[in-house]
DNA sequence: AGGTTAGATAACCAAGTGGTTAGGTACGAG
DNA sequence: CTCGTACCTAACCACTTGGTTATCTAACCT
């Protein structure tokens, strides 16, 4: 699986994406992260296993805890792979889009 | 399955992807759109459905044919979604970000 | 009417996903 | 040393997913 596809998998998760949001606040442990979530501690292990593996979060390890921290850089190319859709969806886009065009046309 | 979730799952797959990206050039009959690939028209149909459920595509009906359109209106909100995270990943806009941080503080 | 083309549906299959419980490892505290 | 805590892996389950082939409908063209 591509980068940008294990992305969009591990964001297509609603409580992947809490928890992302919740790491916005700072570096968190897995019993942290599980407290909001009525699920088993496996359920967020596997989680976490997934975003980790789309780029999403790295892990480090102190003691007994295993810390979470954000790695928002995947989210960038998501952004970028969006952008080329701008013109389809912001009217002003697709003005600008249209008028660059037609200069383009006219070299 | 909320509308985000379902935006995000429909773009997990590098074959709706590349749908979307032809798109782009303009509408398309579902022959089309098969073009490209080396799998069966039952399984673009699927892949067609699993787009228009997430509102990325909109279906006409011309004689024999179902031309798909484009629709990004999905697009602006994962967007939007991304940018809670820009400064995570965009250095400038994280200075930006602490500088009004700094400035809500001091209020 | 008969044949061809575009497309959808149905039934099936292998693999993946999101959850569970049970049990294991690693560390700190008493 | 033993106990509790944090976390993981393993095994299992129901459901979904991405693909297939076979079959159906609907429209066009002779």
């Amino acid at each position: 699986m591509d980068q940008l596809s294990a992305t969009f998998a591990a964001l297509a998760d609603p409580t992947r994406r809490a928890i992302l949001a919740r790491l916005t606040e700072g570096p968190a442990t897995v019993k942290e992260l599980s407290e909001p979530f009525d699920i088993s501690g496996p359920a967020i292990s596997k989680h976490l296993r997934v975003l980790e593996k789309a780029g999403l979060i790295t892990r480090g390890r102190e003691a007994q805890w295993r810390p979470c921290q954000l790695d928002a850089t995947p989210l960038r190319e998501v952004t970028v792979w969006a952008e080329n859709y701008r013109r389809f969806w912001d009217a002003s886009y697709a003005r600008l889009d249209a008028l660059l065009t037609e200069m383009k046309e006219k070299d």
